[in-house]
DNA sequence: ATCAGTATACCTGTATACAAGTATACCTGT
DNA sequence: ACAGGTATACTTGTATACAGGTATACTGAT
């Protein structure tokens, strides 16, 4: 199970911390998937009322992170084979999309010279979490770096949809990370990606991030393999 | 504003059917774009308490179909241009992908010919529906035919996809059809590119498709022009 | 008349009480 | 020992009470 006793950031409401916080605990599989949940426990734990708990348990059910059960049980969704194809097809589709759209508009104004700075700094701290092998961290780099792309393209709907869509591969993504330690390459293909891009190379963009967002797919026999207990399908 | 007392459908929860029953008027345009909506107001033309209605909201917010007030009040969501472009873009994005698939799989087997009974039976109420100007019923059965196809593609996440960014762009599609009345165009686009997925020839469904969903953007501004009111950016 | 300050009327956020349904455990009868 | 039935303990769904904050309206002073 989980027990510490997570303490609440401050400034927003109870049910909106409530949500990040077990929402947080789900993609870094603190909580794990198949994980029963109940608003009594939860809200005793985060030392508040059912109320907030249930809107973040709603929340969540709404992005498919935790499942309702025929009893109405609530369960921390179970990875998924078909769910990690569903989920990286929409995924791969738009953020290609979305990459080779930015590669072609790269130019030296201040927008992308932005962009410029911020990206060479998450790509030393993601080497940095690479080293220390922290996939946590890694993972997060990793969101913030894609983030920092997709925004340049515009597209706020894209932006939310592929990031409803990384929910659903951070999970098997850590997985992979942990228990096939294989961080290094992610890091380097990252660097060439940022390469392509700022040279306008919307071509090699487009082949790159599809390997690059492909690997989940080759790894999962193998993840599946070593945690069996945490997919259902 | 909205003031029929709704009946509630039965079987499922309170909430549940709020949520139907107030999404059904936010898209129908019932429930007009800027609307400001208040938890007690709705819960007492429903029948209902504060608690039910507070969760088809949030629900509701989620999907962006309402909108936070800095002051925490609630409002139906204003039409956008940007929304539009941006949820048509990822729709067709995708179903593209999926259509072009589709086309690829075509033959006979069971599914394929399940499919081509509804989807004729689809296209008949479709005329009638155009025939008769009854845009709500015609936007239905568009959507019966999209997801028939979809559901072909065997990708339940990329169907959910869709579905959402339909909600963004069919409010708009209805004001195009009930201030431009252009449907027959529609049926007759539909009956081709139901023709083409049959006989497999997946370039011609891409671009048909392209066309079809593109329409939309082309007819954009003379629907803000129309009906300023209801748009905001 | 205008502006400031206070009081009031809402609205949402949160907590809690209550209802209804389900699984479990126990107890009884065979 | 086992099956069936009842009681109990928990669960979520719903209603309601309460708190905090914001805008509005009114009152009084300049």
């Amino acid at each position: 199970m989980w027990n510490p006793a997570m303490p609440l950031a401050a400034g927003k409401s109870l049910g909106e911390q409530a949500y990040e916080t077990i929402r947080d605990a789900i993609i870094t599989l603190e909580l794990a998937p198949g994980t029963l949940i109940y608003e009594n426990e939860m809200a005793e734990q985060l030392g508040i009322s059912r109320t907030p708990v249930r809107d973040a348990f709603n929340r969540l059910i709404a992005e498919q992170l935790v499942d309702v059960l025929p009893q109405r049980n609530r369960r921390v969704a179970y990875l998924s084979e078909d769910k990690v194809r569903e989920s990286g097809f929409v995924r791969l589709s738009l953020e290609s999309r979305a990459f080779r759209a930015v590669a072609g508009r790269w130019d030296g104004s201040e927008p992308f010279r932005r962009a410029e700075r911020e990206i060479g700094l998450l790509l030393e701290q993601q080497a940095e979490a690479a080293r220390e092998q922290d996939a946590v961290r890694f993972l997060r780099l990793d969101e913030a770096f894609h983030v920092c792309i997709l925004g340049l393209a515009g597209n706020r709907t894209l932006l939310d949809v592929v990031g409803q869509m990384r929910g659903h591969l951070n999970r098997v993504r850590l997985l992979a990370m942990k228990e096939l330690e294989q961080t290094a390459n992610l890091v380097q293909e990252h660097a060439e990606l940022f390469e392509r891009l700022r040279t306008g190379d919307a071509e090699a963009v487009g082949r790159l991030l599809e390997a690059h967002l492909g690997k989940l797919e080759e790894e999962l026999p193998a993840i599946k393999e070593k945690c069996p207990e945490m997919f259902r399908n």
